[in-house]
DNA sequence: TTTCCGATGTACT
DNA sequence: GTACATCGGAAAA
């Protein structure tokens, strides 16, 4: 395996996502010739979790999430952006860990080209519609499996000796209104690229 | 700076 | 008909 490849050792992304969603912090994701490096998530669970679109069992849209771990799960939100998350519970049981926010890493260009909008660095992959815009993630990669090297869009680990690790903040998850009091959120403390600096409630 | 609000596809009451 | 895992422009402060 060579560097920038997810490879072997990502047997850890199955599981809770409560427990996993931190883990991902840090690790790139790559869609074509762009990249961003993770600093935001949100975990969903499944049956026990009303904030989850998995909580009321399976439909078309979140069919992905019942599906084998590894895989991107992607809808539309309030009818006009793109949302991706991470799939990574066992088939047959749901739980996900949204993507929030990106540091743009690699084809930066083309994220200020697709988004010319956009005033600042921050402002191409801080929240999870504007994180798929800038990645050009869509409808289209729903289901892709971002363990495979050669998906459209996958999981990579940083470069040896790149970034170094950082604490990770939690707090409440943004944007929801059942469910609210869990901290499942997470995020590189201090971060730059962050949705929104704050609340932080745990560390 | 903060607050308010419209756009609009999918799922659910 | 209503709610929603959002965003960005306009108005208010």
């Amino acid at each position: 395996m060579t560097p920038g490849d997810a490879g072997p050792g990502f047997g850890w992304l199955a599981g809770r996502s409560s427990e996993i969603a931190p883990r991902l912090l840090g690790l790139f994701v790559v869609c074509g010739d762009r990249a961003g490096r993770i600093v935001e998530v949100e975990a969903y669970e499944g049956a026990d979790d009303p904030a989850s679109h998995a909580y009321r069992g399976p439909t078309p849209r979140n069919g992905v999430m019942f599906g084998p771990h590894g895989h991107l799960y992607v809808y539309r939100s309030y009818g006009m952006h793109w949302c991706a998350n991470v799939v990574c519970g066992p088939t047959g049981e749901a739980s996900a860990v949204l993507l929030r926010a990106v540091e743009p890493v690699a084809g930066i260009e083309a994220m200020w080209a697709d988004r010319p909008r956009a005033r600042r660095s921050s402002d191409l992959g801080s929240g999870p519609g504007k994180l798929c815009a800038a990645l050009g993630i869509d409808g289209s990669h729903n289901g892709a499996d971002l363990l495979d090297p050669l998906s459209p869009v996958r999981l990579a680990r940083p470069p040896a000796g790149g970034a170094p690790g950082r604490a990770v903040v939690a707090g409440p998850r943004i944007g929801i209104s059942r469910a609210v009091e869990r901290p499942w959120r997470y995020a590189l403390a201090g971060n730059a690229h962050v949705s929104r600096p704050r609340p932080w409630s745990l560390t």
